[in-house]
DNA sequence: ATGATTTGTCATCGC
DNA sequence: CTGCGATGACAAATC
């Protein structure tokens, strides 16, 4: 009781006495200004306002439900149970001062060189002890508390780390291209199983829930951090290990893919075209060979259309849309296609600015070095400088590296195998005007045509298709109603609201920022924040002012902050009376409410009374009117149970009673009315989040598709150079070359392949251009 | 001073 | 039926 305001001011004072026997120069003003919130944490244990989502979820952890010091009468002090839940109370709001002791020594020098930034090393001190206690699960909520408490996110940054989820969403998705074509690494397919998304997606909600939201770095981070896990997940490895070789390991998949790619086939792993594909590699060898093996010249193309593999169908039917884009600026397209998804509001709004530039430059392939870049930064977050220098210098690469990339990719990758170098890029385009044989009208007219048509249709029917299964995972796993059900506990619990009350009683600040919270954070706070603290505050002030301790604080406050309305100061404040208050009997509290008597000065008495006035929420201010007893808190946050016990101890009148009921109504109605903001927020930026997948699930498939119709526009280059050539070893009785101009090759649909006319063969191929359009029909 | 946003409150519904 | 939470709607407070 006493003790704790002892523990307090004696913490202060030792603090600055602290500092001056180090020879530090003391400046509380400046101290406080940048560092109230680390004070703050060393003296009281990390304040609500300060790191509200962790300290509830402290709470929560430890006190559980039921002990709530606010709630703490002297009669049931003397329990058990009580004596526990206040012990531990203790521990968290009161560092021993020894200990305090030995934190400042560290952390002064630590504040006075870094200067600007000494109250993250505090905070993060603080903030990992109590995540020892808690237990890993606090470190990543709290790194999703938004809040705006820079400090802390930077401390808690190490789980999140700003990081731009597109580019990592494309690492893994040119990864996962990468993997389909290699058959050795063929495990990590599971990155385009939808349920394979909604376990990342469902670890990105224990990670961040909705923290993400307007920060976008953290959530991002959290985001980022979730598809690194998934990628773990992938290639096997358990994703804690492959945290911190994240960039190393990334760059050399990369590395890998690309040797691979060179090395295999490149639809080798392509459900979508391995036949086609296995049969024309067949064919090319087969030129010299009777005509029965060159059937299968045609049959990829002819059939290519009519395949029995849909997927195949689809894809050659997104690809006929993008040809008409890529054709253009063959090279080009890929980057084009892929910076139209980034340029959207969601991409940019949930990517770093650093890394925003990634997107916009960077093709669709590079994103992926990109994504390492960030995976890097991402997992070695406790080096505050590395991650940036990392980025730094993998930004400018990443950009020139994407184009020699892309080319590789585009190039080697697809065509590279089956062509020279000098045919990839060129070949395509000019080998279609080169060869105007009737394979290429076959190709151009029959296939492509009618993919283009497909595609249109394709196109924009794939995509709703994946939306509705993002929102169903998102629903299913969205965190509302996670949230929903852990905020009550959270408000059950006692303890948490006398800390996070601080915090939330600079309402106005402090609760708007929470609000933007994510889920996890909201449930945190939400719960005992409000509400319980505006009554405690006021109490608690008032008991102080009596005892005489306000006017410390408000110097204190005047001191330190300028603007006493604010966060940094209120809290601070109201923090320091919760713990007075706690140790207060009902009877201390009864005379608390009371107008203080008039020991202090009148003029700085009156600025506190007024100014809490003003911190008082109108129940509170009607409880005191009517002589309530006991705290709002204690009205609004008691089980049903000990409320009642509590109503029984007291002879009230029924206007008393009335109000209290009213007061408690009110006072859960008000928490439910925040959890209920806080769910719909959530439930927005969810909705976000499904539209940025989807968006880039769209840029993925857009990237796929580019890189299925480079493929097929190489296919078909290949097909009618052996057209050509084995057109012109073709022979008559007379020893005569067949004229292109008069004959055709016609591919049966046995495989054999037959000598024809040209009028005949140009009928042949007319028909076949209705057979697929009738059968669409 | 005004509009937008946040927050508190009430009424209501459903569990 | 009561208590409680969720939520839409409105008003007050705040920015």
């Amino acid at each position: 009781m006493l003790s704790l305001k002892k523990y307090l001011t004696e913490g202060l004072l030792q603090f600055t006495i602290l500092l001056s026997l180090i020879g530090v120069r003391v400046d509380v003003d400046t101290y406080l200004t940048s560092q109230l919130p680390p004070l703050r944490e060393i003296i009281l244990g990390p304040s609500s306002a300060y790191t509200q989502t962790q300290f509830h979820n402290l709470r929560n952890t430890l006190d559980g439900y039921g002990i709530h010091p606010k709630s703490i009468d002297l009669d049931n002090y003397f329990t058990a149970r009580r004596l526990l839940s206040q012990v531990r109370a203790l521990d968290r709001f009161q560092v021993p001062t020894t200990e305090v002791n030995a934190w400042l020594v560290h952390r002064d020098p630590e504040g006075s060189v870094s200067g600007s930034q000494p109250s993250s090393g505090l905070a993060l001190e603080s903030s990992s002890g109590l995540q020892d206690v808690t237990g890993p699960d606090n470190g990543v909520r709290e790194s999703e508390t938004e809040q705006g408490f820079s400090e802390d996110l930077e401390d808690l940054g190490a789980v999140a780390p700003p990081v731009s989820g597109d580019l990592t969403k494309e690492d893994i998705d040119l990864i996962d291209i990468l993997w389909r074509q290699d058959i050795d690494l063929g495990a990590g397919r599971e990155i385009f199983d939808y349920s394979h998304r909604q376990k990342e997606q469902d670890v990105d909600k224990e990670l961040q829930d909705g923290a993400e939201q307007e920060d976008t770095w953290p959530g991002e981070g959290a985001e980022a951090l979730a598809r690194n896990l998934l990628v773990d997940g992938e290639t096997g490895e358990s994703f804690p290990a492959q945290v911190p070789g994240g960039e190393d390991q990334t760059a050399l998949s990369l590395e890998e893919c690309l040797r691979l790619l060179e090395a295999t086939c490149p639809f080798g792993e392509n459900a979508e075209f391995p036949a086609d594909i296995s049969s024309i590699t067949e064919a090319v060898p087969s030129e010299s060979e009777p005509p029965g093996l060159q059937n299968n010249l045609l049959s990829p193309l002819l059939t290519g259309t009519e395949s029995p593999f849909d997927l195949e169908q689809q894809w050659q039917d997104l690809m006929s849309i993008m040809e008409m884009q890529a054709m253009e600026v063959n090279t080009s397209t890929s980057e084009i296609l892929y910076d139209a998804p980034p340029g959207d509001p969601l991409s940019t709004n949930y990517s770093l600015a650093p890394n925003t530039p990634i997107n916009q430059n960077v093709s669709l392939h590079q994103a992926s070095l990109g994504g390492c870049s960030q995976d890097f930064s991402l997992f070695s977050p406790e080096v505050e400088s590395l991650p940036v220098a990392g980025s730094s210098t993998l930004l400018p690469l990443v950009p020139s590296n994407s184009t020699s990339l892309n080319s590789t990719f585009g190039s080697t990758n697809l065509a590279g195998l089956f062509f020279p170098p000098q045919l990839n890029g060129t070949a395509n385009d000019t080998a279609g005007p080169e060869l105007p044989d009737p394979l290429g009208g076959l190709l151009d007219e029959a296939m492509l045509d009618e993919i283009s048509l497909m595609d249109l249709a394709i196109e924009e029917g794939f995509n709703p298709v994946q939306a509705s299964q993002l929102e169903e995972e998102f629903d299913s796993d969205s965190g509302l109603s996670l949230d929903s059900s852990h905020s009550p506990s959270s408000l059950s619990s006692s303890e948490g609201s006398s800390s996070s009350s601080s915090s939330s009683s600079s309402s106005s600040s402090s609760s708007s920022s929470s609000t933007s919270s994510s889920a996890s954070s909201s449930f945190s706070e939400e719960g005992a924040v409000g509400y319980s603290s505006d009554s405690e505050t006021l109490d608690l002030e008032e008991a102080e002012g009596a005892v005489g301790y306000q006017p410390e604080y408000s110097k204190f406050c005047r001191m330190s902050y300028q603007d006493p309305s604010q966060l940094s100061c209120l809290p601070y404040l109201e923090h320091v009376g919760h713990n007075h208050t706690y140790n207060m009997a009902p009877s201390a509290l009864d005379s608390a409410d009371l107008p203080p008597p008039s020991t202090l000065k009148k003029g700085s008495k009156e600025k506190q009374t007024d100014f809490l006035d003003k911190q008082m929420s109108r129940d509170e201010h009607r409880a005191r009117a009517m002589k309530i007893p006991f705290t709002n808190d204690k009205i609004i946050n008691l089980p049903v149970e000990e409320f009642n016990e509590l109503l029984s101890k007291y002879q009230l009148s029924e206007a008393q009673l009335s109000l209290i009921r009213d007061i408690r109504r009110r006072g859960k109605n008000k928490m439910a009315a925040q959890n209920c903001r806080k769910r719909k927020l959530d439930t927005i930026l969810n909705l976000e989040r499904d539209v940025e997948d989807l968006q880039r699930d769209k840029a993925r498939l857009l990237r796929e598709k580019v890189e299925f119709l480079r493929s097929l526009r190489q296919m078909k280059q290949k097909v009618q150079s052996l057209y050509q050539e084995v057109f012109g070893r073709l022979r008559d009785e007379n020893g005569r070359p067949y004229s292109p101009s008069q004959y055709a090759l016609q591919y049966a649909g046995d495989g054999s392949v037959l000598l024809i006319p040209r009028t005949l063969a140009d009928q042949q191929a007319r028909r076949q251009e209705r057979k697929p359009k009738d059968r669409r029909k």
